[in-house]
DNA sequence: ATTGAGTTTTACTAAATGGTCAACTATATT
DNA sequence: AATATAGTTGACCATTTAGTAAAACTCAAT
């Protein structure tokens, strides 16, 4: 009973976009508000509080891009190709920004994050979980490519971690510097780091990055 | 004639130590004058605004990192040990964070950047030009290295980039999880992507680490 | 000791901030 | 049609925000 309404959900969408977009910092609850077409009232019988509303969009958009994620990872595709992928998916996020925004985006989860490490415990910890988890992926598939090309990896979670890394360092270049270009570099990275460049053709390569 | 003060330097410190430690946003003009011990009237007295204090102490911050820096990636030493020095370097100064600040902190134009690049644009091509000097050096390197192991290394750029993104990624990740160790794949991430991994032993590479 | 530039201080503003509340409205169920 | 319930509204509040104005003070050189 009662009526219903989207406003909870037209929340959720304005903090992503405007902390994405801009920073958490500048997404205030005003702001928000207007963007949703909600008003400050309505705001506050959804939402204890900003802080509040910001962990459930982060947690939210984690949930709608793990399967995706979960997906690109599955383990019926060869190790090699699930990080290629995953970079393809990157790319096309994107460049999807670069669409709808006029800009490039970046990693959202680690934008905000970084952010708000020392300000926010619950988003804080939110962060890390999802990117906990998302390293999870890289860690089971060095794991699988490791299996698949002996010799190749002495240390998994080593190099995971350094894959890790290559991402999230090119998303945030992308993001301070505007320019997609900066995530081309990767497939390259990633053959070399897993140590399997001479088990792929530079052509075989070319078409991710092409993509 | 008039006397002398250190306001304005005092202004400075205490920016980049809010702007580090917390956020640009969080870093409000009157948290940045208690730091500072300065009143609001002397802030304005030195500084046109909060986003031109800013853009100072981006610029200060920088200036002093320089000499550091141009020494370690100096043609002097092995192209190879550079890199490994460089990330000493900056595991040396996330260490001196942990000590002085009680937190790991990343580094701080990539994330001030990344908060930033929406909002401010003088503090965004700030960051772009600090950040693309910092990589000049990368692609210097790499070129050396690709010099003295002929073969090693095919697209100077790529290598360079994916090198500087390992950083970058790095030093996210420690920020956000607050984590030293989160540092030390890098050694490894080093040498696997300059192609040498065979010529340095991984007890070698294991000093780095220890340090 | 006077000068005058350099610096500090206090008190102020106008706008923006996060947040509250009681009254109101729409709607699904009975 | 009545009613309970879910959602909406706009006016309001205290606080914090960036920024201003100008008087008062301090010190080095004359």
């Amino acid at each position: 009973m009662g009526r219903v309404s989207n406003a909870r959900e037209r929340l959720l969408a304005a903090i992503t976009d405007l902390m994405w977009e801009h920073s958490y910092g500048a997404a205030t609850v005003d702001a928000i508000c207007s963007k949703a077409e909600v008003k400050k009232g309505s705001f506050y019988y959804f939402f204890e509080s900003k802080s509040d509303l910001a962990v459930a969009a982060l947690s939210h958009h984690w949930q709608a891009a793990r399967q995706n994620i979960e997906s690109t990872f599955d383990e019926s595709t060869p190790p090699v190709e699930r990080f290629l992928n995953y970079f393809r998916l990157i790319y096309q996020e994107q460049q999807q920004c670069m669409v709808q925004k006029k800009r490039t985006l970046g990693c959202p989860y680690m934008t905000v994050g970084s952010e708000i490490c020392c300000q926010d415990q619950r988003i804080e910890a939110l962060v890390r979980d999802i990117l906990k988890e998302l390293y999870g992926h890289f860690e089971r598939t060095v794991r699988d490519v490791a299996l698949a090309y002996p010799g190749a990896i002495n240390d998994v979670e080593c190099i995971a971690r350094c894959l890790f890394n290559l991402f999230e360092g090119a998303l945030a270049q992308v993001r301070v510097h505007d320019e997609l270009a900066y995530l081309k570099p990767l497939p390259y990275g990633i053959v070399q780091l897993l140590g399997v460049s001479e088990q792929i053709t530079d052509t075989e390569l070319d078409l991710y990055i092409a993509a």
